[in-house]
DNA sequence: CTTGACCCTGACACCGGCGTCAACGCTTAC
DNA sequence: GTAAGCGTTGACGCCGGTGTCAGGGTCAAG
């Protein structure tokens, strides 16, 4: 199939996967007149691609993953690799859920101090 | 004072504080020679707009505060357009907060499919 | 007079994942 | 022949808050 026809089936723009192409993260074959082709395990690639990036991984991120399914593998995070990527994120999640509740309580404080009882009133300070 | 010493007394360098005067958050009269200068007023306004930055409003946000200092409120928090600010900032941080365990637990979900176990063991999957 | 520490303006670089446009080639249908 | 609808590459734009450099001016101390 051509990038169109991928594009559909994956959920990524044409311009996304000519991106992707160009990282490295998926190959594609070319006819003759230089049109890209792909087969079906493209669309298995790309829609790996898209689940990872749609959770918050970086396309980096998402590279492991790639080779993992191309190396012969059903799921793209069985491989070490992958599961190294996995954890990490979740411990950058957590970081990051911790960094926002601290903040949440800095502004939270900010603002009981600038006006106080406006943490629950609704309306003029 | 020049900008020089209003960076070190504020935190902001002076890169920061041209910016800050570009997009409108403070002014500054001008010495004969060309040169910026600023009052104790500005320590107070910049630390306001970095104290602000530094819990992640943007400085947008941070423009009603200014205003409030600037119209002679002793907080920058305490005026009504403040206040939406804050409360805003609040609602937002919640819902990244939100989205933030969502990606998590799918995460955490895709990870314990892919590889059953990986979630409490550490090592090779 | 010169050096060095300031100051000025203007402009590019960054980061990531694309959207979008330009300018062009291929193919199919009418 | 030609128009529509695909494809190609290349390049700029975006978003925010700076860092950093270029190419100047100002001023006090030595």
């Amino acid at each position: 199939m051509r990038i169109g026809e991928l594009a559909q089936r994956s959920g990524a723009s044409p311009r996304a996967l000519r991106y992707y192409e160009q990282h490295g993260l998926i190959r594609a074959r070319r006819s003759t007149n230089g049109y890209r082709e792909y087969d079906e395990a493209d669309v298995r690639l790309v829609a790996e691609i898209r689940s990872l990036i749609a959770v918050g991984f970086t396309l980096e991120d998402a590279r492991p993953f790639v080779e993992c399914l191309r190396s012969g593998h059903e799921s793209g995070g069985s491989c070490p690799e992958s599961v190294v990527v996995y954890r990490r994120k979740l411990a950058d999640i957590d970081a990051e859920i911790r960094s926002l509740l601290a903040r949440r309580s800095e502004v939270a404080a900010q603002l009981a101090q600038a006006c106080p009882g406006c943490l629950f009133t609704r309306g003029e300070p």
